[in-house]
Parts: C-alpha cells; sequence; structure tokens
DNA sequence: ACAACATGTGCACAAGTGTACACATTAGGT
DNA sequence: ACCTAATGTGTACACTTGTGCACATGTTGT
C-alpha cells in the first residue's frame, strides 16, 4: 500500500500538458491545438497521449487545476506581503502582475479559457474567480475594510474587481513580457481602476436607496 | 462608372462570414474552424473562399469591421432613447443586452476575439472598444454628468465601464438565450456594477490627492 | 520471482485539411 | 455585341489528423 514509490508517475502527462502551455504561450489558441500538435511538441508518440487524458478538452479540465493552485499561491503571496490598507491595492495589483508574468502561459490559457469551446473549461476557470471573489471578500472582513456593506454589496464589489483585474489580464498578455513601459501602464490603470471601484463602495449605501 | 450595380457583388463573401457566425453561434471557437468547415457550412467549394479572403484570419478581420457597425447601431439606438440622467444605466444596459441577444453569434466573435490567437483580429476588437468608450466619455459629457473629472478620469471611468459590459457580455454568452431569469440577473448585475463605478466616480476627486 | 498492471511505442488507416491549377460561368464597361 | 475581369466549380495532391491495435518495457504487490 506504499503509492509514493513512482519514480516519474507522470512524466509524460506533465510533459504534455507544458507543451500545450508551451504552444499557448506562443501565441496559438488552445482551441486550434491538436493531440498530435501537442504530442509531438512533447516529444512523445501522439497514442501516449491516450494514456493520460481522453481528449483535448480533458487535458485541460487538468490545466484549470493546476491553474487554482497558481491562483492560490499567489493570494496567499498577497496576504503575507500586504500589511498596511492604504498599499493594499497597489501592493495586490503589483503581485499580480509579477505572477501573471512569471505565469504567462498559464494566464494565457485562462483568458483564453473564459470564452473557450468547452463549456467545461470555462465554467472551471469562471468557477476559480468566484472562489477567488469569495476569498477577497472574506480578507476585506478581516480587515474590517468593508464595514458599512452588506454581503451582497461586498460580493458584488469583490466580483467586479475580480473582472476587472481579470480584464486587466488580456492587455497584459497582448504586450511582450519585457515591455516595460507598457507594463507599467497596465499596472498603474489597473490600480486606478480598483482604487475607482473602492472610493464607489465606500459611498455605495447612501446611493443604495 | 456606374459601380452599383452588381446584382450579388458578394452574395458568397456573405454566405462565408455568416456561416462563420453561424459555427460559432453553435459553440465552436473561431481559431478551430478550418476554410474546408466554412465553405462546407456556407454550401460553397472550397476554392471559392480564395476569391474574398485570403485566409481565415482576413475574414476575421473583415467581421471585425462588420462588427463595429453592429455596435455603432446600438449606440446610436442607446443615444436615442435615453431620455434622463437617472435611468441613464438601466435603458443602456437594457439595450446593450437585446443587441447582444439579437446579435448573439457576433458578440460571442468578438469574445472569442479579445483573447483569440490573431493579434489582428485582437487589435481591432480592442480598437472598438476605445472608440466606445471615447463616444461615451463624449456622451456623458454633452449630458454635464461628468463635470467634476478631469479628461483622463472620465477616459479611465469610461473605459472601466466598458470592460465591465464586455465581461458581462461573457456571461451572458454562457448562458442559453431563453433563460430569460438567468439573462435577467446578469443584466442586473451589470446595471449595479455601473452604478458601483459611477458613485465611485462621482466621489473621485476628493481622493485623487 | 512472478503475475498484474500502468505506461510507452510503432504501425496502420480512413478521414479531413489547405491550396494549386485549369476550366466554366457570369457581369460590367465599351 | 464583345472583350475583360470577377467569380464559381471540379479535380488533384501532398500532408495532417484522430485513433485503434498489437507489442515492448517498466513498476507494483504478493
Amino acid at each position: 500500500m506504499s503509492e509514493r514509490k513512482k519514480r516519474k508517475p507522470g512524466e509524460t502527462r506533465e510533459k504534455l500538458m507544458s507543451a500545450v502551455l508551451t504552444l499557448v504561450g506562443k501565441g496559438r489558441h488552445f482551441a486550434s491545438l491538436g493531440i498530435r500538435e501537442v504530442t509531438r511538441q512533447a516529444g512523445v508518440v501522439p497514442t501516449s497521449f491516450y494514456r493520460h487524458f481522453r481528449n483535448m478538452d480533458d487535458l485541460g479540465l487538468q490545466l484549470v487545476d493546476e491553474l487554482g493552485l497558481v491562483l492560490r499561491r499567489m493570494m496567499r503571496e498577497a496576504r503575507e506581503n500586504v500589511f498596511q490598507a492604504d498599499k493594499l491595492i497597489e501592493e495586490s495589483v503589483g503581485i499580480f502582475v509579477s505572477h501573471a508574468q512569471a505565469n504567462r502561459s498559464f494566464f494565457l490559457f485562462m483568458a483564453q479559457g473564459l470564452a473557450g469551446e468547452s463549456r467545461a473549461i470555462q465554467d472551471g476557470i469562471r468557477s476559480e474567480m468566484r472562489y477567488f471573489s469569495t476569498e477577497l471578500a472574506n480578507d476585506l472582513r478581516r480587515l474590517k475594510l468593508a464595514d458599512h456593506l452588506t454581503d451582497g454589496d461586498l460580493e458584488m464589489t469583490c466580483d467586479l474587481v475580480v473582472r476587472s483585474v481579470a480584464f486587466s489580464l488580456t492587455d497584459l498578455m497582448g504586450v511582450s513580457a519585457e515591455d516595460e513601459y507598457q507594463v507599467e501602464q497596465i499596472r498603474k490603470r489597473t490600480c486606478r481602476f480598483l482604487q475607482l471601484i473602492f472610493v464607489g463602495a465606500a459611498h455605495w449605501d447612501n446611493k443604495q436607496a
């Protein structure tokens, strides 16, 4: 009953997954990738694919799961590095941008999947975003930064925040990672978006009537 | 020198374009479509394709142009139907939603193109959004609804509005057009997003320091 | 050590793909 | 009415694709 011996349990599997990410990173769209192309990129024989995935969508779904891990890691880092509230937005957006650069292909895949052709993958990504949004709401509650908002309004605010950041993602993916200036522009603009949203949230209740 | 005689100048051409829209409407992703598939759907022989387009991306670009027309028509209707400021958001979002339903495939194509694999198409759609955003800014200025904002801040606000609506588009495309309840939920949620943003904009200057 | 299984490989094949070429039809301007 | 250009069609070919099958290899549990 010792199951942790496998020397390379999913070596090919990982090669296939990162082959997809590589291709996506090169500008290809996930929906246009075929099994043969992916196996070729992974340096594996086509039939090997079926040892690990039933089809491309299956592989995509498992990529979404890994994407979840990346996002969680990012969120943890954000929580550890944000000390005072006034720098909250700048710090968080900064961490987001640097993660997006470090895992470019992953986030590219995410951006694609939002309007992709597999409904399951769409739902998976959407679900990750929802999770992210509720966690953000929890944090804001804990930091006492949202005391005047009802749960519903806080949820909505966080949803809008997450959406805006996700949209900035597409901006970010549109410019080369080395273009420091453009990246910086996007970072600043995203911060301003979030500030605007939070100003709106701070003054929300009186308008709610 | 009379050039308007052509009986069916671009009949096949239109058939090809709407064939793409049909396939996209059926849930396919633009990036995964091939020339043969499209011509088959259009009921045309494969080689005809090259009479009108150089490749799929070319066709996509021309679809973006048509999309621009759809968007402009939508904006015109919005301008004609919005009378007083307090219903501005509800009216506009309503018009947006109904247009998105009426031209589902078109908007689906737009949502896909934002993270598609053709850079040119991405830029085209982005450019349409920018246009939309600046027009919105002009309207708000004209209606005296943004007097306390600098041009830059107004531009940012409108950009955020357009992005939020565009993201709602992906929500909308995710539910069946007949699911009245879900569509209504999305409509309401989008309105709340915009309200939140405008509340933020209304109180922006004091925070700007 | 041996049986059971998971994983990787090679081969095969029918189907689909992009596109070149030559030809048929039609439309437009004179 | 005629020439030219635009548009549509059929055939052809080399190539890619998904996937089934049989076999090789390695790994695990007893």
